[in-house]
DNA sequence: TTAATTTGCTAACGACTGTTAGGCAAGCGA
DNA sequence: TCGCTTGCCTAACAGTCGTTAGCAAATTAA
C-alpha cells in the first residue's frame, strides 16, 4: 500500500525514457531499447506503466506544470512588468536547466502525444503564450519595454525562442550556473547586441 | 535520357516527404504514408529513390548548402562586421522563409541521418557556427557589437536560436515579407527589448 | 508462517516497417 | 512496328513494433 516504493521503479523508468526520447526522439525509441537500458525485458515495463504514451504524457505535462508555475510567480510577485520579465526568465531558465532532458522532450516531442492529450497540450501552450504576451504588453504600455513594431506577439516569440534553445547546448557541468545564464540572457534580451 | 523528366517526379516525392517529415517527424513517417500522399503504392517510390535515408539526406544537405551560401555572401560583400551581420540575418531569414518545411526538417530531423552522413552534417554545422562566431568576434573587437560577457559563443547561440525558431511560426501567407521579418529581427537583436 | 505485493520472465499476438523481385501497361523514338 | 524507357503494380521478405497472457521468484506485511 506504500505508494513510495512502487513510485521508485516508475521514476527510474521515466528518467531513462526521458533520456532516450531526448536523444533518439519518441518515435525512434522502442520499448525494447528502453527496457534494455534498464536491464530488463520489454514486457516487464508494463508492470509499472500502462503504455509508451503514458510516459510521454507524464513528461510533457509535468514540465508544462513547472513552466506555468514559473509564470505565475512572475505574475504575482511584482507589479513592475520589467521585474516580472526578469522573474519569468529566471524561472524559465531554472526549469530548463534543472532537467534539460525533460525540457527537450517537452519542447520537441509533444507532437507525438495522442488525442485528446495533444489538443489539451496545445491549448495549454497557447494559454501560456497569451499570458507572456500580456506581460510584455503591460511593459510596453508602461514605457519600460520597447517592443519591435510594438508587436507583443513578435516579441514573445523572440523571447521564448531565445530561451527554449537553451537545453540543446546547456551542459549541467558547465561553468555557468542557472542564475548566471539567466542574467546573461536577461541582459542580452533587454540591451541587444548593438555597440 | 532526358534528365529533366525523371527529376520532376523525384522532386514531387521530395516535396511531399519534406512536408510529412516536418509535421510527423522522420521516424514517424512511413514510406506507405508518403506513397499514399502521392497516390501511389510504397514500392513504386523505389523506382525514383534508393531509400528513405536518401530523402532525408537530400533535404538536410541542400539546406546546409543554402545556409552556407548566405553566410559566404555575408562574409565577402562587406568589411563592416555589422553590415555583414545584417546580411547574414537577411540571408538566413530568406532561406528559412523560402522553404519553411525543409528548414524545419533541417533543424529538427538531422539527427536521424545515418553514418557517415550524420558526422559530416555535424561537422558542417560546427563549421558554420565557428564562422558566425568569428564574424561576431570581429564586430566586438571593432567596437560595433557589444557581446554579453564578451562571449561570442554565447552571442552566436543567442542569434541562431532567435532565427531558427522562425519556421515554427512563420506562415507564408502572413502579412510580413521575408525582408520585413529580417528587419524586425535585426532591430530586435541589436537593440533589445529594453525601453 | 502465511498472504499479498512487487518485479520480472518467456512466449506470442497482430500489425507495421523498409525494401526487393518480377511483371505489366503506356508512351516514346527509330 | 519494334524496342526501350518510365512508372506503377502485386506479392512478399525478414524484421521490428507496442502490447498482452500467464507464470514464477523475490520481497514485504501481518
Amino acid at each position: 500500500m506504500a505508494p513510495t516504493v512502487p513510485e521508485k521503479r516508475k521514476a527510474q523508468i521515466r528518467r531513462q525514457a526521458t533520456a532516450l526520447f531526448q536523444d533518439r526522439g519518441f518515435a525512434a525509441t522502442s520499448m525494447r531499447e528502453l527496457a534494455a537500458a534498464l536491464g530488463v525485458e520489454a514486457a516487464s515495463l508494463y508492470s509499472h506503466i500502462s503504455s509508451k504514451q503514458e510516459l510521454l504524457h507524464d513528461i510533457c505535462f509535468r514540465l508544462a506544470d513547472e513552466f506555468f508555475g514559473a509564470l505565475e510567480i512572475a505574475e504575482h510577485t511584482t507589479n513592475s512588468p520589467i521585474d516580472a520579465l526578469r522573474l519569468l526568465i529566471h524561472g524559465h531558465v531554472r526549469v530548463l536547466t534543472t532537467d534539460p532532458a525533460a525540457s527537450q522532450v517537452f519542447l520537441a516531442e509533444w507532437r507525438h502525444l495522442a488525442e485528446p492529450a495533444l489538443t489539451a497540450f496545445i491549448d495549454r501552450r497557447e494559454a501560456y503564450e497569451v499570458r507572456v504576451r500580456a506581460l510584455l504588453r503591460r511593459g510596453a504600455d508602461a514605457g519600460t519595454l520597447r517592443l519591435p513594431a510594438n508587436d507583443e506577439r513578435f516579441a514573445a516569440l523572440w523571447l521564448l525562442s531565445g530561451l527554449n534553445w537553451l537545453p540543446t547546448w546547456y551542459k549541467p557541468d558547465g561553468k555557468l550556473t542557472a542564475d548566471e545564464i539567466a542574467e546573461r540572457l536577461t541582459t542580452t534580451l533587454l540591451q541587444g547586441l548593438g555597440g
